[in-house]
DNA sequence: TACAATTATGCAACATTGTTGCGTTTATAA
DNA sequence: TTATAAACGCAACAATGTTGCATAATTGTA
């Protein structure tokens, strides 16, 4: 019922999330966002598009909430992300990596829904800095 | 070289996380303290727990940093944690699941260091009760 | 093109979570 | 029992996220 607006802060926010090659947190985001709106307008701008699916929630290792857009994915299902994230200590950054499927292995009495696989470590930039 | 003390508080702390099943958040700890001590020490013994590999950090879907025992790990690698997290998007609870070998996928490049897997969905104490 | 409806925004205020500094207390080894 | 360094409490601060409400802006429709 619902009509979704296309602001200009909506359409920055989501030109930055998708011109970036990793995840980003809020506060990065309104870091590049360069005044154009309110830092409560970006969260409620994340918030939206993360129900419209046009970027996704990535927790990272720490616990920090980044977005990144949902390029890759195939959003009929809308349920699996069936890929990997890469945790990078060093950068911080956190990278999508292509398709791995995987198989589990749990007790029937659980409902799966979702699977988030994140993986830590050092990633190609930051390794052949050192 | 630093001597570790195993003060009031910490034997606290550490029992309230080993007698719960699922892992707790650093409010959910002090919650059950019942002020036994400030809530700055918390933050501080869950980190000395963690440095002594007693509890470890779980990071749950939504961000929330959880702690659980260190029960059934192997210490002697120190590394990997080859289970599975179980998160409940109806009580919120984290659940260690048993071992669950992966085969991952991921470029060389990178360097993996530790793997993370969390899946979310209904516990069996949530689908028992609608 | 102008208008109405309602979505989106800004601002202020608040809540939660986590951190730091420092003086005091306490556990442990000698 | 005592010295010493670890642990603590308190206060203050920082970062992150949320809410209410008045105002602004977008979009479909007349």
């Amino acid at each position: 019922m619902a009509i979704i607006r296309n602001t200009i802060a909506k359409k920055a926010v989501f030109e930055i999330i998708q011109s970036n090659s990793t995840a980003m947190s809020q506060t990065e985001i309104f870091a590049k966002v360069n005044n154009i709106c309110d830092r409560v307008t970006v969260y409620r701008i994340l918030e939206r598009l993360v129900k419209e699916v046009k970027i996704h929630k990535i927790v990272n290792i720490n616990g920090v909430i980044n977005y990144a857009p949902c390029n890759s994915c195939e959003h009929e299902q809308q349920v699996h992300h069936d890929h990997l994230h890469f945790s990078c200590t060093t950068c911080k950054k956190l990278t999508c990596i292509s398709d791995n499927h995987i198989e589990l292995n749990i007790p029937s009495n659980y409902q799966v829904a979702e699977v988030f696989l994140t993986v830590s470590g050092i990633c190609p930039s930051c390794s052949t800095i050192l």
